[in-house]
DNA sequence: TATTGTTATACTCTATAACTATA
DNA sequence: TATAGTTATAGAGTATAACAATA
């Protein structure tokens, strides 16, 4: 073994709100009790990363993880799309795509069909099912968000969205627009 | 005996900006352009991820990770503390914190101490080196700190700390206070 | 020859639990 | 017997690259 330092991980996993989620992995924190407790990068990492824990748990009576929802949420928003445009849309690689549609298939969520112009491309459509879980998610995300608004009044959460973006868009970020990559959304873990 | 560490290869290489920061694995978000997108949820997790990303890369010209970076501070802050103690203030597995110390100790950054009063107990102290390290790394993080600030003022910061905070104690997070996992710091991935 | 989807392989991280040395 | 630290084993998840079918 190596030893080595262990980097990365991320998980996910898991879940359901161990410590370590799953394979959330979490790198670090820029202090531990000193100055940068206040700091806004800190701030928003932190609540960040509670978030996308909490849609987590709120997705699981669903047997749905994050990644899952979006892939269906994508398909929602574009039936037909090709397997790896999917993939492309939630930045995912394509080799990994296949197992995630594999399990949604095999649940009868969604299905592939051929493309009669392109055999080789295999396009993605939400069966009924898929639809009515998906719209099921879509009410819990939008409690969870009524949630974790519930101590803002409408200006205030509007001046939120603002001056996250702000900061969001020093890092060549553009929320609110649109774009979305499936780890960066409600992803961490 | 402990590992070779011989390899080392990994940390650097990883993240920098690759689209999955190292294993950072990601789940999803929670739409991909309907109505989660202005959504608080959906943005916080979305920026905090994407600044903890931005802080690994950081780091990474001192072969940092964000939880070296952490556990550095914690025996910074605590000098003395034993492994395991660290292993619980950082919510790491002890099993796990070997590695960690294994690695640092091996670049002469910290060093395991037996504590006479208790043999089976390893203290930890920062070398020379180790403080040194540490003092860049807070420089640079106060560099991070100030650019993603660059479009907010003294006061729109303030702002910006306490909306996240009430939305941080919707989860039960009590950003600012203390207490901070090394996950879900700067974290995340 | 290039591309889509798939499979195969290797690697990393993690957790669990055994093991040692102390107490 | 219990605890701090360590090591070993096994498992989950991912990335890379090789592969088949189609273009």
């Amino acid at each position: 073994m190596r030893v080595d330092e262990t980097t990365k991980q991320h998980g996910e996993g898991d879940d359901e709100d161990g410590p370590w989620p799953g394979g959330v992995v979490a790198p670090a924190p820029p202090s531990i009790d000193g100055p940068p407790f206040r700091a806004v990068g800190f701030t928003v990492s932190s609540v960040g990363y509670a978030v996308a824990r909490r849609f987590r748990q709120t997705l699981a009576p669903l047997q749905l993880e994050p990644r899952e929802f979006a892939l269906l949420r994508a398909i929602s928003a574009a039936e037909g799309l090709s397997q790896q445009a999917a993939a492309e849309r939630l930045q995912i690689p394509p080799s990994r795509m296949v197992a995630f549609v594999d399990a949604l298939e095999a649940r009868e969520l969604l299905e592939r069909r051929h493309n009669p112009l392109d055999r080789r491309t295999r396009t993605l459509y939400l069966t009924p099912a898929g639809h009515e879980l998906l719209a099921h998610a879509l009410v819990l995300a939008a409690e969870l968000e009524n949630h974790l608004c519930a101590q803002l009044n409408g200006a205030e959460r509007e001046l939120l969205l603002d001056l996250l973006q702000r900061v969001g868009s020093q890092l060549g970020l553009e929320v609110g627009k649109h774009a979305v990559h499936a780890h960066s959304a409600l992803a961490h873990e």
